[in-house]
RNA sequence: CGCGGGAUGGAGCAGUUUGGUAGCUCGUCGGGCUCAUAACCCGAAGGUCGAAGGUUCAAAUCCUUCUCCCGCAA
């Protein structure tokens, strides 16, 4: 069989193993990205990991700043399918219906739900059984087209967004060798996404970072596995920002939420709505992750039982 | 030169303001107690105090420059 044409855009590292799968099962004679970006305290010029997967191939790479205006490089390579993943802009109607096969998008979650930046995030935080991915048709719209397929994920309890990441985006690259035969015979069948289920997973902001001790242990937990590796939960001991990387919830009744309870050689234990939160490993201001026993060596343990949570 | 925090035995920290013998909590090793232990007791090893230069009789500490790590902001 003659390999089809593909024009890919994505941008993140999850969209580097489907954009591998993809080089393997088609032609990627373009690779469209998000330019590069000044990034750390060095403001370093650092390319996104779907450019430097594309330059190890050789394979095209091109960068617009505003792709609404600047996509003419694209319509103008020859190609019978785009295919996108997490790429961060907008694609105009003038790309959208440029292909002959159209466009398709690879998206962590089971669509309608999650639609938007941060599925991944959003499903753990919400503590979700399952989650996906899906490949749909584009449109316009935000993560709106039809469904073509999904593949379903089991979450563990012990999932984080680096697991959970990684796994998907395998489950995304191997959902798409299974899809795409059916979008190059254009036998794929489209499901229109039911409006009424659908839900957003915006971008992790600020706020959503900071844990509220006065909610119940389950739900504290799933915002720090939510949020590992990145960007991390965070609250405020004495009044300095510690981000809390992984932590235990043990139950108990009659507890007054947001105290620090239990300190002692290797515990340290933060009451919430319906027990207390262990922390386990966490990394104070200005300091390296560290796990609890080492922050409790270096610390005074009874001005820390007086320390207030906020 | 975007803003701020940090670097002290293997780990986490104190000591720096006010220069004067390297300290704490752990870990490691050895010994003891114990039916036993991640518990307790006794002892030991392990550090050119991030680097270089300067001031001084004397610098972890004061001055200058540099390197690396972390958070925020982009």
């Amino acid at each position: 069989m003659e390999k089809i044409k593909v024009i890919y855009m994505g941008t993140p590292d999850f969209a580097v193993p489907i954009f591998q799968k993809l080089t393997s099962l088609t032609e990627v004679v373009l690779v469209v990205t998000q330019p590069d970006k000044y990034v750390g305290r060095k403001h370093v010029l650092t390319p996104p990991p779907v450019k430097v997967a594309a330059e190890k191939l050789n394979i095209p790479v091109f960068q617009p700043s505003n792709i609404k205006k600047d996509y003419q490089l694209i319509t103008d390579t020859p190609c019978d399918l785009i295919v996108t993943c997490a790429y961060g802009q907008i694609i105009p109607p003038e790309v959208l219906n440029y292909p002959r096969l159209g466009c398709i998008n690879v998206h962590a979650s089971l669509l309608p739900k999650y639609r938007g930046g941060a599925p991944i995030h959003w499903a753990l935080i919400n503590g979700e059984e399952k989650t996906g991915v899906t490949i749909m048709t584009m449109d316009e719209g935000m993560d709106s087209g039809d469904i073509i397929s999904q593949k379903k994920y089991l979450i563990k309890p012990t999932d984080n967004v680096s697991t959970l990441h990684n796994e998907l985006s395998l489950l995304g690259s191997s959902l798409l060798e299974e899809t795409l035969p059916s979008i190059i015979s254009q036998t794929a069948q489209h499901l229109r996404q039911d409006d009424s289920l659908v839900t957003y997973a915006y971008n992790i902001t600020r706020a959503d970072e900071h844990l509220d001790f006065t909610k119940d242990g389950k739900s504290i937990i799933n915002k720090i596995r939510g949020l590992n590796s990145w960007p991390l939960a965070n609250t405020l001991i004495n009044g300095e920002e510690v981000k809390i990387i992984e932590a235990t919830f043990v139950k108990k009744e009659g507890l007054i939420p947001n105290q620090i309870v239990d300190v002692s050689k290797n515990k340290f234990g933060i009451s919430c709505l319906d027990g207390i939160i262990y922390i386990q490993k966490l990394k104070p201001f200005g300091k390296k992750a560290m796990d609890i026993n080492s922050f409790l060596n270096g610390v005074d343990k009874e001005k820390l039982k007086k320390s207030p949570i906020s």
